[in-house]
DNA sequence: TCAATAGTGTCTGTCAGACAGTATGTG
DNA sequence: CACATACTGTCTGACAGACACTATTGA
């Protein structure tokens, strides 16, 4: 950027641009939102106040502001949507932009994977009519088949959202790319609030693939990389009795990101 | 798509719609497009010859057209380039999307990457003032090292391209999106035209990663993946006889995509 | 016979799958 | 004590790293 001022004529050109006749488009994102909820891991929707897609489910999201960067408006619309600034991950996922998809005009949309530990309930308000989580599971998603051998948490018969736009395939990407980074990163630690026992991580895997690596597997493999969890003070916790059983040691999110070799998925 | 005709009312919403105020966006696919040739990595790239950045080099690219999706918008500018409807792989690399990325004007843009064996010299033409390769290697690229160990090029006092807009940004998420691949995917196959040896394969991967897998192990990898490589009819082609040693053996791609498990970086 | 390229065999360590066992808490 | 949860040990097979070896051509 500091070696463009050095081409000659460039600030009278920029001074005479105008834009010429390219095609309009509005820019979106969209964000599929992840967390484990019980064991169950749940998306983030919200019902369609307006048309087009009246009544049907969506990713929430909105138009990027002037001025204001892709990521930034990522960033603003999951505020909004959980109350306080969002701390998990976030990534981009990929651009969806066929001309179609939105019946209104062109929209491209960058839609983005975000994941916390444990969100509470969405709060009111907002341009949203309601916003509620579901289980990824129940959500038809094309070519998914949902989490099967993860735990129920609506029955065979649970309800399901209808999705409105592209967002059925949004959500079938972001899940798919959410299963493959399990493999290969650390990823899993940010379903996880801090601290956490190793039980607790390994039934991440099990909802987000729907089967958890064995269990002895599992711990060696944790604990066998440098980073992926560091020990954490044995707190007094005495709320945590609820069970029976021997306590379990807890741990933090270490500073490794990537597994390698990775830890595949079963089957 | 074929259920919205259901909601009631949505007909008469979208005929009495007009755009509000939202911000507008241009909307552009930039393309890294990558080839070996002679053994090495090479990107092409456009001389501008336009401001902003008149002289600096730039991924080919250029505006999405209205009614065209963005991956018909990323096919049109590699068939510009290479003069012929792209057969390669093309994928969806990231969306770039900060202001003032553009001084004319917001833009985002649709990086992609794009691959084939042995492209020739870009034709003349086209709205880029002068089109050429440039070893991946050479480029400076943001937090990239090049590819040592890979044969070089041009020297060590070989012509760096200065790259315009945040394109050697784009550059090296491209090239590490590509390292990465080759690591769990058949994407190499790519790289060569068919029918192939198992030598020049493994020399994408040393063109690629800068160094190549040990050569026993990689075609122990490599024939052992069901459906990498599939053996070819071994060709009567004396051309090939201008270097004394053993004839090899021809494949030609497989079926298979993903590797499981991955064949690793050395290193 | 030599050089050059292509292709094979094998030893070894690492690591994941499978599964049986031990430890430590509560009622 | 039984019981529940947490945690450990170990056998085995698959596979990658390293490297030595054989094969087939042309000059």
């Amino acid at each position: 950027m500091s070696a463009r001022s050095r081409v000659p004529g460039e600030q009278d050109f920029l001074a005479a641009y105008h834009p010429a006749d390219f095609p309009v488009f509005a820019v979106t994102v969209d964000m599929a939102l992840f967390t484990v909820r019980a064991g169950v891991l749940c998306t983030l929707l919200v019902q369609r106040a307006e048309h087009p897609y009246l009544g049907y489910w969506a990713l929430p999201g909105g138009f990027v502001r002037a001025g204001e960067s892709v990521e930034a408006a990522a960033r603003r619309e999951l505020a909004e949507e959980t109350g306080t600034p969002f701390a998990g991950h976030l990534e981009q996922l990929r651009t969806y932009g066929d001309p179609g998809r939105d019946p209104r005009m062109r929209v491209v949309s960058v839609a983005h994977v975000a994941l916390a530990p444990d969100l509470p309930d969405p709060v009111a308000g907002g341009d949203a009519g309601s916003a509620r989580w579901w289980a990824t599971e129940d959500m038809r998603v094309p070519g998914g088949t949902g989490v099967p051998g993860a735990p129920d948490a609506g029955g065979a018969d649970a309800e399901v959202p209808e999705l409105a736009f592209d967002h059925g395939q949004i959500v079938a990407d972001a899940l798919e790319r959410v299963r493959a980074k399990l493999e290969y990163t650390t990823l899993a630690t940010g379903f996880v609030s801090e601290p956490f026992t190793l039980a607790e991580l390994r039934r991440v895997y099990l909802a987000v693939w729907g089967s958890a690596p064995d269990l002895g597997n599992f711990r060696r493999k944790v604990l066998g990389t440098a980073g992926f969890v560091v020990p954490a003070e044995r707190s007094p916790d005495p709320a945590a009795g609820l069970a029976g059983g021997r306590p379990p040691l807890l741990y933090r999110r270490g500073s490794a990101s990537a597994l390698r070799p990775p830890m595949l998925r079963p089957g």
